[in-house]
DNA sequence: TCTTGTATGATTGTATACAATTATACCAAA
DNA sequence: TTTGGTATAATTGTATACAATCATACAAGA
């Protein structure tokens, strides 16, 4: 019978496994294997000085995931997030946050609680002086904070990788000075919600909040590498 | 460049390193595997007649799916699905079916139109009948069909997975008569509403369907099993 | 008895070998 | 020139070999 220590070491970034999987994905989500772009295990696993053993077993998970397709006996081509995928995944998320809000408001422990009001002061003080790299950082963390608040390991998981799905865009228009301000006031308006213990406050706050970003990327910056296909 | 058919042999279920996955995923799925059982690579291996190569894919993607946890250099541990996860899927799902819905209303194909037709007629003369396994299939069938029709890769695989997650648990309530002949009333609105081309209507007929899923859920059966942990 | 150290075996991590499949190049025939 | 076929090369699929790590058993000593 099985009792080891559950929450250490699940697909760690910094073990060799973990550390091909990430890259790769990190490689697909940046941009760096385009669309369409061929992926063989041989170069890949030359690249990260690996044999072809351990590329597979990264290619099997992003294949998974849906980064890439792998079709047998010919090769693995990177699929990546279409713009599609990234509006589908804002649509979602416009449904999904506002209940990790909603759960985070009943589950939410005094620590993340301090962090997350931490998160805010720093996040006003970063918006005013047009501090764009800090705010993504802290936009990023303060999102994770209600995930891990949530204590649902499906929605957790779920809203996580949609958040990195989507972390090019973001970062696109978080920088933008009068959006990142705003997001900030939106992070406080959720922040003091869940501190209020309301629940439905929390969890409409949430959810207009990425309504708010999806309308704000609709409106800058999607449109012109709509063309592109990949984000 | 690539430019393969894309529909194709994605993880197909009959190809052999899909076959590895998909036996090893059923298994966990249907119980066969229990919580914190240990998965040996050549036990499994055995099994299925292949070596460990295949299987170590396999547990990979697993791993991601969080079906199983694997700890380095010990061993992978079935984590499974949790009463738990089953309560939180359904509360995601009532929030995202309604969205597939309402995608699904101005996507649907007149194929896929008839086919969900065709399935509303054939579901309701077997519950009336109380013919519980083609309800079943049926069930099963008619969410497939508005994922697919919803045109969203993203949500399909989400709510794929999220249906199968709860397949044992689906299987025990729509053994129940009085629910099967509900959920196929509720089934009726959907269809209704998405050939009238009502999104509204159809986002929150399909809302409401998972709630009253969860409800009954909650009411009969659920809690029973709560104290095996694993559905 | 309990603890600790060591040896042995079991299991996983990775690399490599071999088989099967697919892509490419080249040549011959129309 | 174009087409078709064959041989070769490249790539993936799987099995296996070897290394590293971990679990277990057992004995020695306190």
């Amino acid at each position: 019978m099985a009792n080891y220590d559950v929450k250490s070491e699940v697909n760690d970034k910094f073990s060799l496994r973990g550390r091909v999987y990430h890259k790769i994905r990190d490689n697909i989500l940046s941009g760096v294997y385009k669309e369409n772009e061929e992926l063989k295990e041989v170069s890949i696993g030359e690249e990260l000085g690996v044999s072809r053993t351990p590329v597979r077993e990264a290619f099997r998970q992003l294949e998974l995931e849906g980064l890439i397709q792998i079709i047998p006996n010919k090769g693995a081509y990177v699929t990546g997030i279409t713009i599609k995928d990234v509006e589908d995944i804002y649509m979602m998320r416009s449904k999904l946050e506002g209940l990790a809000a909603r759960w985070a408001t009943t589950n939410i422990t005094k620590e993340q609680m301090e962090e997350m009001e931490e998160n805010i002061y720093l996040s006003e003080f970063h918006a005013s002086k047009g501090h764009m790299e800090q705010i993504a950082v802290l936009d990023n963390r303060f999102h994770e904070i209600i995930y891990e608040a949530c204590n649902s390991k499906m929605l957790e998981h779920q809203l996580r990788d949609f958040h990195e799905y989507v972390l090019r865009v973001r970062k696109r228009t978080l920088s933008q000075f009068k959006r990142s301000s705003e997001s900030t006031k939106e992070h406080r308006e959720i922040m003091e919600a869940i501190k209020a213990g309301d629940a439905d406050r929390a969890e409409e706050a949430a959810n207009r909040h990425i309504v708010n970003a999806y309308d704000n990327m609709i409106k800058n910056g999607l449109k012109e590498i709509y063309e592109r296909g990949l984000v």
